[in-house]
DNA sequence: CGGGCCCTTTGATTTTGATCAAGTCGCCGA
DNA sequence: TCGGCGACTTGATCAAAATCAAAGGGCCCG
C-alpha cells in the first residue's frame, strides 16, 4: 500500500520524464512504454509531433520510410493498391498503436491519416539503436506485430467468408471497440471513415456498403444521424449480425 | 577467404552441434540458426521431431499450446471457422517456418498438416527461457511474424479485391515460390491442397476454383496431370493472370 | 475384375453483390 | 439565398460466383 502510493505520486510528479512525453496520451500503452527514462529522455530528443488532416498520406507504398511513429491520437488507415487501381485497406490503427515495418527500408504499403490525427515521430536510426540496447522494445514491438497478425488474420476470415451484411456490421463492431482507446467499447460514435473507405476495407463497393448500413438501421441494429454518426444499442446484438460468437 | 574456409569446414564437421539438429534440413533457416551451441543442445534436450499425416490437426482454435515447432518438410494449413462452420485458411507455412503464437496460451487458429509434414517441436517453456537468454532469438521470431504479417496483409488484397481468376493464378503462384525451400522459385509442383482447402483458402467454392483452374489450363497458363500436378510454362505469365505488377 | 467411395469436373439455375444511373442531402462560398 | 459540389442513398439491370445437381475418374478393397 505505501510502495503503492509512493509510486503513484512518483509518476504523477513525473520527476525524470521528459515534459513532451509527461503528457503524452499514447505513452504507457505506447512503444515507449517500456523506455527507462534516460532512454525515453533520448527518445524524445530526437521525437516530433505531428498532426495530420486527413487524407494526407503518411507514407506511400514503395516508399523508403525514415521514421516509426506512436499514433497520440486519431486513425490511419494502411492500404494495398493493384496495378490498375483497385484498392484494398489492410489494416487500421488506432491511438496508441506503433507505425512502420521494423528493420525494413520499403514501404509495402500507404499510410493515410482518415481523421484529424496526431503522431510522435522517431527517426529510424534512434529507434533501431535502442532496440539494440533495450531489449524490452524489441519485445513490445513483437507484441505489436502479433497482435496486428492477428487482427489481420481475424479479417481475412471476414473478408472471405463472410456475406456483405456481415462485413459491414464486423466494420462498426471494429470501430465501436477500438475508437476510444483505454475507455474500452463505445456504443456511440463518428465514424472515421468514409463510405468509400468502409468500402475499400470490406473489399465491397460505396453502393453496397450504402444498402447494407441501411438494412441495418432499419433493422434497428445500429441507429445513424448526418450519416457519419451511429449509435449501437446493443452491442450483443451487432456481434451476431457480424457473425462474431 | 581463409576464414570463410575455416568457417566452412567447422560448420561441415558439425563439432559443436547436437546430432539431432545437424542434419537439420530446417537449422540454419529456422529459429535454431541464432543460437549458440550450447543453446542448440539446451533445446535439442528438449525437442521431440513429429510425422504428421494430412490432415491431422495440429493445434485446434480455441485450445491451449503448450508448445512451438518448426516446420521440418511439408506444408501446414493454419485456418479459422465461423460458429456455421464456414472456414478460412488465413495463412500457409512451409518449411523451415516456426510455428506457434509466442506470449499467449490460447490458440485463435487452427494448424493442420496439408500433406505429410514433418516437425520439432519445443515446449513452450523452453522457448520462454530461450528467449530471455538469448535477445536474437527474439528478434528472430519478431522477424518471422513481421514476414506473416506482410503475406497477411498480401492475401487480404487478394481476397478482398481480386477475382476467382486471379485468386487462383495467385494461390498458384504462392505455391510456386514456397513448395520447394531454399530452391526459389519451382516450375513444376504437386499441389499440397485439395480443391476443397483451395476454395477454403482462396474464400470461394470448390467449384469456382476447379472451373478457373480448367480455364486457366485452357489458356495454356498452366499444364494439369491427375488433377494434383502442376507444370508453369512461364511464370511471368501466370503473375500477370494473378494480377501482380 | 467389379463395386463403392471420394475427389474433381461440368452443367443448369439462382443469388449476391457489382455496375450503371439518377436522385437527395448537407455544406460552403458567391 | 442560390448554386454547385461532394458524399451518400436508392433504384434498375447485369454479371460473377454460389448453389443445386449430375456425372466422370482414380483408387482401394473385396
Amino acid at each position: 500500500m505505501q510502495i503503492v502510493n509512493e509510486h503513484r505520486r512518483k509518476d504523477i510528479h513525473n520527476s525524470d520524464i521528459p515534459t513532451v512525453c509527461s503528457a503524452c496520451e499514447a505513452r504507457h500503452g505506447g512503444v515507449c512504454g517500456t523506455l527507462s527514462p534516460d532512454q525515453l529522455l533520448d527518445l524524445s530528443r530526437h521525437s516530433t509531433r505531428r498532426s495530420i488532416e486527413p487524407g494526407r498520406e503518411v507514407i506511400g507504398q514503395g516508399e523508403t520510410t525514415d521514421s516509426y511513429a506512436n499514433i497520440i491520437s486519431g486513425v490511419v488507415k494502411l492500404s494495398k493498391v493493384l496495378a490498375d487501381g483497385r484498392q484494398q485497406i489492410v489494416g487500421l490503427q488506432f491511438a496508441p498503436d506503433f507505425m512502420g515495418r521494423p528493420f525494413t527500408r520499403e514501404s509495402a504499403l500507404t499510410a493515410e491519416a482518415a481523421v484529424d490525427t496526431d503522431i510522435c515521430c522517431f527517426p529510424r536510426t534512434v529507434i533501431e539503436r535502442l532496440v539494440s540496447e533495450a531489449p524490452g522494445l524489441e519485445h513490445r514491438l513483437h507484441e505489436q506485430a502479433l497482435k496486428e497478425l492477428d487482427e489481420a488474420r481475424d479479417w481475412m476470415l471476414t473478408l472471405g467468408r463472410k456475406t456483405a451484411q456481415e462485413k459491414v456490421a464486423s466494420f462498426l463492431y471494429i470501430i465501436a471497440t477500438h475508437i476510444a482507446p483505454e475507455k474500452g467499447t463505445a456504443n456511440e460514435f463518428d465514424l472515421p471513415l468514409s463510405r468509400a473507405d468502409i468500402a475499400d476495407y470490406l473489399g465491397l463497393t460505396i453502393e453496397t456498403v450504402s444498402r447494407q448500413i441501411t438494412k441495418l438501421r432499419k433493422d434497428n441494429v445500429i441507429r445513424i444521424e448526418n450519416s457519419r454518426h451511429v449509435s449501437v444499442p446493443s452491442l450483443d446484438r451487432l456481434m451476431h449480425v457480424a457473425g462474431i460468437d
